[in-house]
DNA sequence: GGAATATATTGATCTTCGTGGATATGAATC
DNA sequence: GATTCATATCCACGAAGATCAATATATTCC
C-alpha cells in the first residue's frame, strides 16, 4: 500500500513502498492491447462480430476496410497472434471468427467506449 | 448484414454488403487503447488504482516503474490527454487520480487479462 | 529576491509499426 | 500436371513512439 500523508504532513510527497505491477505480466497485457490499438483491426473485428454466421471469409475485409490485401493479411496475422481470432479453411477461402479472448476483448473496448466512460460518444462500437 | 452462403454455395465466398465501423469512430478508439498499451503506463495506472487514497505524486513513479522522470513525466503526459488521469496540484507536488474513463479502461483490460479470456494467466493485472 | 526542487520540454536515437507493390505459397479445379 | 485464385511473405519506406541526458519552467521556502 501507498504511503500517502495527506494530513499528517501535507507538504511532504509521500514515497512509494509497493512495487510495480511485474513488468513481464505488463508486457503480456500491453500486447494484446497493442493488437486491438489500430483503427483498421478494429474494423475488423466488428466486422466478424457482426457478421450473420459469427464467421467471415478473408476476402471478405479488403473493400469496407479500404485497404490492400497484404495490408489486411498482415492485421490479421497480428489479430491471429493475439489469440484474438481464429481461423478455418473452407474450401478455397480462409473464415476468420472471434475466439473467446477476442470476444471478450471486443466487450472491454464497447465498456472502456461506452457513453459512461466517453461522454463525447453515443454507445461502443457499433 | 454479412451474406454467408456455407450451405447453399459452400464454394462461393461471401460478398460483404456491410459498411465497416466508421472510420474516425475508430481512430479514437485505438487512441485510447494505444495509450493503454504500455507496459510501464499500465504499471503507472495500477500504481495508482492501488494506492490508499487514489491519488498519487508524480515523484512516486520513477522508482517503481524503474525509468527515468521525463520517461514518467511523457508516460503522464499521454495518459493524461488520453483522459485516463487527472491531476491535482497539492504545494509543490502534482498528484494523478484515475479518471472515471481510466478507471473503466483499467476494468476493462481486467477483463480482457481475466481466468476466462486468458488461460495461461491468473487473475487481472493485480 | 534567491536557492531548492518538482515537473515539463527539447533534442536525439533507436525501435516498432502501418502500408502497399511485387512475389511466393498453397489449395482447388479442370 | 497445369491453371486459377485466395492468402501469405518479402521488401522498402515513412510515421510514430519509447527512452534518456540536458535544459527549461514553475512553485515553494528561506
Amino acid at each position: 500500500m501507498l504511503v500517502s500523508p495527506t494530513d499528517s504532513n501535507p507538504s511532504a510527497c509521500a514515497t512509494a513502498n509497493v512495487d510495480a505491477l511485474d513488468f513481464d505480466v505488463a508486457v503480456v497485457a500491453a500486447g494484446t492491447l497493442t493488437a486491438l490499438a489500430d483503427p483498421v483491426r478494429l474494423q475488423i473485428l466488428d466486422l466478424i462480430r457482426r457478421s450473420a454466421s459469427g464467421a467471415i471469409c478473408a476476402c471478405t475485409f479488403t473493400e469496407p476496410v479500404k485497404r490492400s490485401q497484404p495490408t489486411v493479411s498482415h492485421h490479421l496475422k497480428v489479430l491471429a497472434e493475439a489469440g484474438l481470432v481464429s481461423t478455418e479453411r473452407r474450401g478455397r477461402w480462409i473464415w476468420y471468427s472471434l475466439s473467446d479472448r477476442g470476444r471478450a476483448a471486443l466487450g472491454a473496448v464497447d465498456v472502456v467506449l461506452s457513453p459512461d466512460a466517453m461522454p463525447d460518444h453515443a454507445g461502443g462500437l457499433a
